[in-house]
Formats: C-alpha cells, sequence, structure tokens
DNA sequence: CGTTTTTGACCGGCGC
DNA sequence: GCGCCGGTCAAAAACG
C-alpha cells in the first residue's frame, strides 16, 4: 500500500554527506516477547530470516495514518533472551494509547541532523512491567519457539524492573557474535532490561481487564 | 466486516 | 553475468 519506489534507504555508512535520513534507534531489550508495546500500533508487513541467526526478523510499520516509521525486531542469535528492536523514522502523530503518560513530543524534524548524542528516541517502553495501568496491550501472544538449548528461564526473573531504567549507553557494538553489522551507523544504543512472564502479565491483564 | 497476520515472490544492490 | 542477501510488497487467510 503505500508509496514505492523512491524510497530508497540504503545510504549505509554513507558518511560523507551529513544528511542523516530517519534516525535509527536500536533498543536492546531482554524479554521473552518480541513485541514490544510502545504504544503505537504496529502492523507486520514481513518476516525474514537472515544469515547467521537461526531466528527470523520481523518487519512492523506502524499503524498510524501518514506515519511511515518502521520497526525491526529480532532475536540475538547468541541470546535468545536478547530482543532487539530497531526502529527507524519518526512520528508525526501522538501516541494513540499510552494516555497519560503521552506528555513527550519527540515530534520535530528541524534541526539536528546529527545524532550522535541527544538522542531524539521515540522510544518508550510502555510495556515495562511494574505498574500496568494503561490497558495497551495489543501484543499477539508469541510463542517463542526456544531451541531448548538446555538453559531455560528456570524461573520469572524479576529483577530489574519499575524505575525509569533508561540509560542511553553508547556502545559502538557489544553482541558482536556475528559481523552482521559492520558498524551501528548513527543510532542510539538504548538499552532497556526488563524480563517478565508472559503468562502472569498476559493473564493478569486478560483476568483483570 | 475490517483489520491484521502470514507466506511467497519480487526487487535492488553487492560481491565474485 | 549470476548468485547471494536483505527488504518490501502482495494476496489470502485468520481473527476480533
Amino acid at each position: 500500500m503505500e508509496r514505492k519506489g523512491e524510497n530508497e534507504h540504503d545510504g549505509h555508512s554513507a558518511y560523507g554527506s551529513r544528511t542523516v535520513r530517519e534516525p535509527r534507534v536500536v533498543v536492546q531489550t531482554t524479554s521473552e516477547i518480541d513485541i514490544l508495546d510502545d504504544g503505537y500500533g504496529w502492523r507486520k508487513y514481513g518476516q525474514k530470516v537472515v544469515k547467521g541467526n537461526p531466528n527470523a526478523r520481523s518487519y512492523y510499520k506502524c499503524t498510524a495514518p501518514g506515519c511511515s516509521v518502521r520497526k525491526h525486531v529480532e532475536r540475538a542469535a547468541t541470546d535468545i533472551k536478547s530482543v532487539i528492536t530497531t526502529y527507524e523514522g519518526k512520528h508525526n502523530h501522538d501516541v494513540p494509547a499510552a494516555r497519560g503518560s503521552a506528555g513527550y513530543n519527540m515530534n520535530r524534524n528541524s534541526l539536528n541532523r546529527n545524532n550522535s548524542s541527544a538522542p531524539a528516541a521515540p522510544i518508550r517502553p510502555a510495556a515495562v512491567n511494574g505498574y500496568s495501568s494503561a490497558p495497551n496491550f495489543t501484543n499477539s501472544l508469541y510463542n517463542p519457539r526456544l531451541p531448548a538449548t538446555g538453559t531455560q528461564e528456570s524461573s520469572s526473573l524479576d529483577m530489574l524492573q519499575g524505575s525509569g531504567l533508561f540509560g542511553y549507553t553508547s556502545l559502538g557494538r557489544s553482541m558482536g557474535s556475528y559481523g552482521n553489522n559492520s558498524q551501528l551507523s548513527d543510532g542510539v544504543y538504548i538499552k532497556a532490561k526488563d524480563e517478565r512472564k508472559d503468562d502472569s502479565f498476559l493473564e493478569s491483564f486478560l483476568s483483570k481487564n
């Protein structure tokens, strides 16, 4: 649907020019669920398996009209628990869900093309466990087929949660396992840590809500 | 009924 | 020139 053709965005690491297009934000989350609810609606438009990773990469696009924000979700090949979500683009509308916490307004595409620091990350992990008051949980149940490597999530881990566990870490490249990304172009590397038992999580929602 | 998900095929670029 | 790879679109199905 949408347009096609003049949507070239291959660029890669073509720094030469300071024409930095869509902001790339990489969020690494440790959770069983691939789909993190950031408050926006996402429509899956594709899934592909990349070489070097037994897991498939899912492609999502914002369902908001006029919003061409894309989101890629992929699991680390080495750490099945690590979910790497890459956000591309910026939203042109407010957050449909997540009322009350929508006090943010990062919609600003003016000067500010370089993103070495000062991340205008439109990311907002609303799926943070701990407190769930907003009924925004449109994530479908996902069954992460763990390759039964022996190490399974013995028990639910509820350690680091709640609190603004958000820290912008400019990590060049941490999980340099499979030389997939030659280099993280300009992108903010946010590392959010949060684990939760989807069962309790969903049950709580479905039961109480 | 509308919407979203799902799978396959196609495309464009790059490498060799 | 062909093969490889990643990415998106497209049509159909499933679901709410």
